[in-house]
DNA sequence: AACGAGCTTCTATTTAACTAGAAGCATATC
DNA sequence: GATATGCTTCTAGTTAAATAGAAGCTCGTT
């Protein structure tokens, strides 16, 4: 087994869908400005190979526009969160996701409006489990 | 700018941590049957190979035993668990630490005992924070 | 008809991650 | 002393990810 492929989107892969979520479809050099203005200054080239891939794996689909193609995503963003947030939980802490909300009530990532909205959806929670 | 190296430790890095951080100093031998053992079956050479790489980023320490080695953890697991939570929340999430938690919400990932202690900790933290 | 602009496909390079064999060096065993 | 055992270092091969150049196609314009 030599480099596995990723479960889910890599890093600029990540980045595109970001782009795409906001807005598309979008021709490549749309793509690549938008990228550029995130600091990501690449190829045309370099652009057009990486959404292709992503073609293949699915994450986007792409359609005929003249002589040029448009891309959009073909997974949602909620989707994919899900997906990154459940392999974190299982493979760093070990299926735990109580363990993952204590690691992040101990970066004070979290202001009091969270705090008192997140006791709100407990509240909620708990009564949806109760009966 | 080619495949970047990741700024936490991979795969099979995190699984030889987690096995050092139930015990450890460990010979190889004892790391490889461990890997076995979690049906990562790698010969002896490989396990060699990934210890060292591991040294030189220093997550490991080794020191010598006889003609052998023992590798031991330089990084704890919460520094770790940490370091990828954060940048969980930072890239996917776009920095919002609450919307992880929504998301963990979501999941039914919690049960009732997690929801009472994280009440419990929400009222602490909100005590912590008011004066 | 030739030319340039703009788009694509095809090919290629680099590095990290993963894996393992060959060979070398002690040490214990017969 | 020869041999086997156990450990290492060195070398090497594969794939995914990231990047980009060369070459080719299709228009409109002069």
């Amino acid at each position: 087994m030599p480099r596995p492929k990723s479960a889910y989107p890599t890093e600029l892969e990540l980045q595109i869908l970001k782009i795409l979520w906001r807005q598309s479809p979008l021709a490549v050099r749309e793509v690549r400005d938008s990228l550029a203005a995130d600091g990501r200054d690449l190829a045309h080239t370099s652009v057009i190979t990486t959404l292709n891939v992503m073609v293949r794996k699915k994450y986007l689909r792409r359609r005929r526009d003249g002589n040029a193609y448009l891309f959009e995503p073909r997974i949602a963003q909620e989707d994919v969160s899900r997906r990154v947030l459940d392999d974190l939980v299982d493979r760093v802490f070990d299926g735990s996701a109580k363990a993952v909300v204590l690691g992040l009530f101990d970066c004070d990532a979290l202001d009091a409006s969270d705090l008192k909205e997140m006791r709100r959806l407990i509240d909620k929670k708990t009564k949806e489990q109760k009966p």
